[in-house]
DNA sequence: CCATCAGTTCAATAAATCTTGAACTAACCT
DNA sequence: AGGTTAGTTCAAGATTTATTGAACTGATGG
C-alpha cells in the first residue's frame, strides 16, 4: 500500500551467506550484478532489456534484501549499485570468485547498450 | 523403480555456476560440504544427525547433480567426497571463498562426532 | 492540472524446492 | 533363508520462488 521513501538494507554484519548465494544463483540477478560492477552506480532502467519491469523489480528487491546491492532514490530514478565493500569485508573474496566464475558467460551484452 | 548402479555425475566442464551456488546456499548442504572438506571421503552415515535420512538423501542428490560432490558405492556404503579439483579447475577460488565465508559459523559440531 | 516516465505493489498463477513416512534395494552377516 | 544396515525412490503436502498483468506512487515537464 505504501511506497517506503527509505528502502530497507541489511547492515553489513547481518548479511547472510545463504541469502547472498541464493541471490547470485539466479542468472538474471547475477547478470545485473555483473553489469553493475562494470557500470558502477546506475539507474535501474539500464536493465530494462533483461526482463519485464515487474520481474526486474522483484529481482532488485531480492538483491537488496540479501545485502548484495544498495538502492538509492534520486529524483525519478532508482540508482542501484553493488555493496562491494560490505561484501568484501564480510565475505572476503566471495564476490570476486563468483564474478570470475561468471565472467566467461557474462551478460549477453544486448546490442545498443554500450 | 530402479536403483542405478552407477550414479550420474556431471562432467567437469558441465558444472553449472547457478547449480553450484544454489546447492551451497542451503545450510544443511553447506554443512555437509564443510564437514567433508575436513574428513575427506566419508560414508554418508556420518551425517545422520544432520537431518532425517530421507531428507539427507535428497540433499546428497542435489550436491551430486550440481557437481559439488562425488558419490561412490563401496559395499554397503556410499562414500561421498567434494570434487575439489574439478571445482577449482572450473571456478577457481569459489569453493575456498564460500568455505571461508561459512567457516565462522560452520557445522554445529554435534557432540560425539569427533 | 494533465500526461508521462520510472519503478513498485498487489494478486494470481506456475513452477521449483523442501520435508517426511512408507516401501524399497542392495550388501552383508549368521 | 532371514535379519540387519545403509541409503534410495515414491508419493504427497507444505513452503518458497519466479513470472506477469493491472493498478498504483512519486517525481518531472508541459
Amino acid at each position: 500500500m505504501c511506497m517506503a521513501r527509505e528502502l530497507h538494507h541489511p547492515d553489513r554484519d547481518q548479511i547472510d551467506l545463504s541469502a547472498v548465494l541464493e541471490a547470485l544463483s539466479e542468472p538474471v540477478r547475477r547478470d545485473i550484478v555483473l553489469r553493475l560492477l562494470v557500470e558502477g552506480e546506475a539507474p535501474c532502467q539500464i536493465f530494462d532489456n533483461f526482463a519485464p519491469k515487474t520481474n526486474l523489480s522483484y529481482h532488485y528487491a531480492r538483491l537488496r534484501e540479501a545485502g548484495v546491492t544498495r538502492t538509492r532514490i534520486s529524483g525519478p530514478y532508482r540508482m542501484i549499485s553493488v555493496r562491494t565493500e560490505d561484501l568484501a569485508a564480510r565475505f572476503p573474496g566471495l564476490l570476486e570468485a563468483i564474478v570470475a566464475a561468471a565472467g566467461g558467460k557474462a551478460s549477453p551484452a544486448p546490442a545498443g547498450t554500450a
